[in-house]
DNA sequence: TGTACATCAGTGAACGCGCGTTCACTGATGTAC
DNA sequence: TGTACATCAGTGAACGCGCGTTCACTGATGTAC
């Protein structure tokens, strides 16, 4: 007694449509700003349809963000198969970040917009997984710091990194195409400052 | 021939209640999502009169912009007031930047929900206005620094700094009160990392 | 000082429009037998 | 395989509501003389 198949692939198909359209047209607004009416237009549905899918506007955030935050882990599986390698770490990171905020600028827009301006449960679901990135981060350090560092302290430092990440790539997503290069270099400049001080500043303490 | 005196305070006493209402209005939805009616609902005129004072929701925006700006600058005059004192800049900062965080709360969160989804005119502003206080902090820290870094270094340290401090803000605005005392730590150890790092980076390079 | 006229912040009715949501419906797809 | 029935994604009319904007207006404040 499976669902059927050819039915649940077009319902599917169309509930895809609901997401890119509404992708799209927050580039514009915002979410908050954004009506059910205008989604149903772009998809070609008429408006009643659209309750078939999602039970609001809020619903259909928050599978954005479940989205978005699936295209920012990807790239950050991509940056750790690489694996601890200390040296070339920054440069391998900022090359994984550039190739994934041009195939996803839609996502990131979408994670920097909606934390700063969502409608509450938007905003509380985009902050919630930035806390979790925060953490993984921070696991990730401890390997690369040989497991000498407190939590806090590593909690610390990788709160610095994603704030100045997450930075550069609204910068780059703002900026025009001929700033992009100025800003990874200015981007790679800073990651090496913070490295650097945090070891430093760790041996005094 | 001057323009009379009692009819022009009462106007800008009803400028200044558009003004204080969009303010306290916006934190809930943002600047997109504003209307012009609910606008003149809080103040207590009727609709049609607040063209008598703003063009439009966007010429409202601008105007917000410059009001949220001075209370920035605000701040970091009282930064400055100390003077380059290099052992308790750091402190000192943070403890001006509490103060004015809580004094302004309404302002800062504009500024923070408007840069990153304002309607473009009013997004464009901010983010300008942002880079001009980048600019003005590289002057200063080529003070503290005594003048022997490139200028495009001082942008580099200038950037990190502000988005560190932004990002300190917008996370005491969010969070729990209690959490407050932790976000200013780790913001406090986050500084000392940066600048640690920046001077034994700039001896390196 | 008193009067006649000008200014203009705020009023209130009216407009057409897009909004979210309800409801009964259609007809292609799927299931039971 | 063929038939009768069930499911359910999408339809289309209708609703009351808040929206931005127009327009002619009112009446207190201000100015000229």
């Amino acid at each position: 007694v499976a669902e059927p198949v050819k039915r649940a692939e077009q319902k599917e198909r169309t509930r895809r449509a609901i997401l890119d359209a509404a992708l799209r047209l927050t580039a514009e607004t915002g979410l908050a700003a954004l009506s059910l009416r205008q989604v149903a237009k772009e998809v070609g549905i008429v408006p009643t349809a659209f309750y078939r899918h999602f039970d609001s506007i809020d619903a259909l955030g928050l599978a954005l963000v479940d989205e978005s935050f699936g295209a920012l882990r990807a790239m950050l599986r991509d940056v750790r198969r690489g694996g601890p390698a200390y040296d070339t770490i920054i440069d391998r990171s900022l090359e994984v970040l550039v190739e994934h905020v041009h195939a996803h600028q839609e996502h990131f827009r979408f994670i920097a917009r909606e934390g700063a301006a969502g409608p509450p449960a938007v905003r509380e679901a985009v902050l919630h997984q930035l806390e979790l990135i925060d953490r993984e981060l921070a696991t990730d350090l401890a390997v690369i710091t040989g497991g000498t560092w407190s939590h806090e302290d590593l909690l610390t430092l990788a709160d610095l990194i994603v704030n100045s990440v997450v930075a550069t790539a609204e910068a780059i997503l703002a900026g025009r195409p001929e700033q992009e290069k100025e800003l990874v270099e200015r981007a790679r400049r800073q990651l090496r400052m913070v490295l650097v001080g945090a070891l430093n500043w760790r041996s005094q303490a």
